[in-house]
DNA sequence: ATGAAAGCGCTAACAA
DNA sequence: TTGTTAGCGCTTTCAT
């Protein structure tokens, strides 16, 4: 492949004029550039990236991790992201950490080795382990969750979306149609992000003075089967039914309510079920299903600004922006008994 | 940021051992080695990927080109993609060419630029400008649409479903149950994509000897909004109405759906209905969606495979894979005078 | 087993 | 306006 300096040869100029045609910084006269495009073009030429890179320190790209790429809620994120990044020349690079620690540290060595000028993080799990590594890194990175280390000073921003309050929001939404025997399936409660949506039912249940049961509490993994298993395990064994159950996500509500059909339990005629994610498919289910909405793409939309921002250099006040749940009510949901 | 250098100057030895012991290749003490890697810790060292890339030539990235990132198929493809290409280290790189040949050269661009080591692209409308600067490429490139220059002699590979075949099943499935007047909604009838699976609708037509009637085929773009639009114009003005419509996809089928709930047109009961990806979607819309499965993931993973392959230096012998379509009945293709 | 030195292709400060 | 030159950080041949 031919080089600037093929250019510069053939047309016997130095290398540098032709940097400075190709690029469009620097001086160069109206004839000479036309020769050099001529030339570049008779010769097939195409810069070098990597070249380039070395020398600007500057990838145009950006790294995008998540823990579950099977999980359609990425997907909504990366059409925000997308939407944002691309008039800005950025690519996206994708990453599937497969909710591992080493995996979520191998995405931030990625950066340390410049693969990527900058890094939207979406995890289960942050710990003092993978915070500290991105607390040294020099690139802007983002994460979805609100987060503040015990030392404070965190170089990294966050977008975050009162999960908690979108959990309690179900459980409100259920006291309200009377309920009082309300499960829980949710993600792994020693996780951040699994620990935030549990203390949400945990605060709805208090609020409504109702007593936390816990064999009405199961843990899952946030995918469907995760969320089938977990509902086997409430649902069956003679143990007497919770009249409403709220799912951490909606992958595991879909899982659920495969259990549900399992074991002949209508929903909603004998048990409501509430989901958080929003994902079209929630509006399709049959029943359809209530789900807390995210707004994925918003998310997506605000982290990439963030990061964006931060990569044009500017010393932005803002380091995280909070984004509110909305309860999206559908068939699921609804007691027969209040609406018939 | 350390560069080996740094490491080779704290401990007084030259930068090339310090490369050795690094990379695992070349001679290297255990001792010095331990040393080196001790100090690379200490100076938190980092291999800077643009310097390493401009040496070695390879970016272990692959570029994967769609035409249209919301459309969910994408992300089923991207799955098997991941899938292969994870193992072997590469990294993904997503681009949205938003249907537009500009941004599908600007994709091809990306790989003379070196930013990836392979493409794989979808596309619907290959042509001799794009297929051209590809077959000028020095990286592999996998296409996922069957095509063979005029010319011949081409440099890429391909992985396809035969969608003709696909799309005469559904016709073949309509015209078994009784219909006569089956409608149409395709992609622009002038891209590859788009003509292969109108050419399906009017074989299958042929084949039952069937008369193709205008005013029941339509032209869409393969987005929802596009099956929306198509479909009010083939359901309203009091024309009579097909009895039948074949959607080139899934997503413009929910489109056509909605158009039909718009127009008080019931499916199955006035009208069936059936589309092409089968979207994990498709199975939970109401009515439940017949569909012609394409296996994207199994698209993507296979398209993968024949990436990696190549990337490996592999001189191989298959340079096409031909995938088999496979018709999912649902709900909303089967008539109720024959399964009441 | 280790080191010296060249070079990958580009940019940019400086000189002319 | 153009050219000279150094250097980005790494790998790799060749010499030691």
């Amino acid at each position: 492949m031919a080089t600037i300096y093929d250019i510069a040869e053939k047309l016997g100029i130095s290398p540098s004029t032709v940097s400075r045609a190709l690029s469009g910084r620097g001086y160069c006269k109206e004839e000479t550039r036309k020769r050099i495009l001529q030339a570049a073009e008779e010769l097939d030429y195409a810069p070098d990236q990597s070249a380039k890179m070395l020398k600007t320190r500057v990838s145009n790209k950006v790294l995008f991790a998540v823990p579950d790429l099977c999980n359609p809620f990425y997907f909504d994120m990366i059409q925000g992201i997308n939407e944002v990044l691309d008039p800005y020349g950025y690519l996206l690079i994708l990453m599937d950490t497969k909710n591992r620690l080493d995996e979520e540290k191998r995405a931030i060595q990625l950066l340390r080795e410049k693969y990527a000028d900058g890094m939207i993080m979406v995890s289960f799990h942050f710990c003092d382990e993978n915070i500290e590594m991105i607390n040294r890194l020099n690139s802007p990175v983002v994460l979805t969750n609100k987060y503040v280390s015990p030392v404070g000073k965190d170089r990294f921003h966050y977008v975050w979306v009162d999960t908690q309050l979108g959990i309690k929001e179900v459980v409100r939404h259920f006291v309200s149609q009377g309920m009082n025997r309300i499960g829980y399936i949710g993600g792994r409660f020693h996780e951040q992000t699994g620990r935030e949506r549990y203390e949400g039912y945990r605060e709805g249940l208090e609020e409504a003075g109702l007593t936390l049961h816990a064999d009405w509490v199961q843990e899952g993994d946030y995918t469907e089967q995760g969320g089938y298993l977990a509902g086997l395990s409430l649902l069956s064994g003679g143990k007497p039914l919770p009249e409403a159950v709220v799912c951490a996500n909606d992958l595991m509500a879909y899982g659920f309510l495969r259990a549900c059909e399992e074991q002949q339990i209508r929903v909603p005629e004998d048990l409501l079920l509430a989901g958080m994610d929003n994902l079209s498919l929630s509006s399709r289910t049959s029943p359809k299903l209530t789900s807390v909405s995210l707004r994925a793409e918003v998310i997506g939309r605000t982290a990439a600004e963030m990061l964006v921002r931060r990569l044009n250099g500017s010393e932005q006040r803002i380091d995280n922006v909070k984004l509110l749940p909305e309860l999206i009510v559908r068939d699921s949901s609804v007691s027969r008994r209040l609406a018939p």
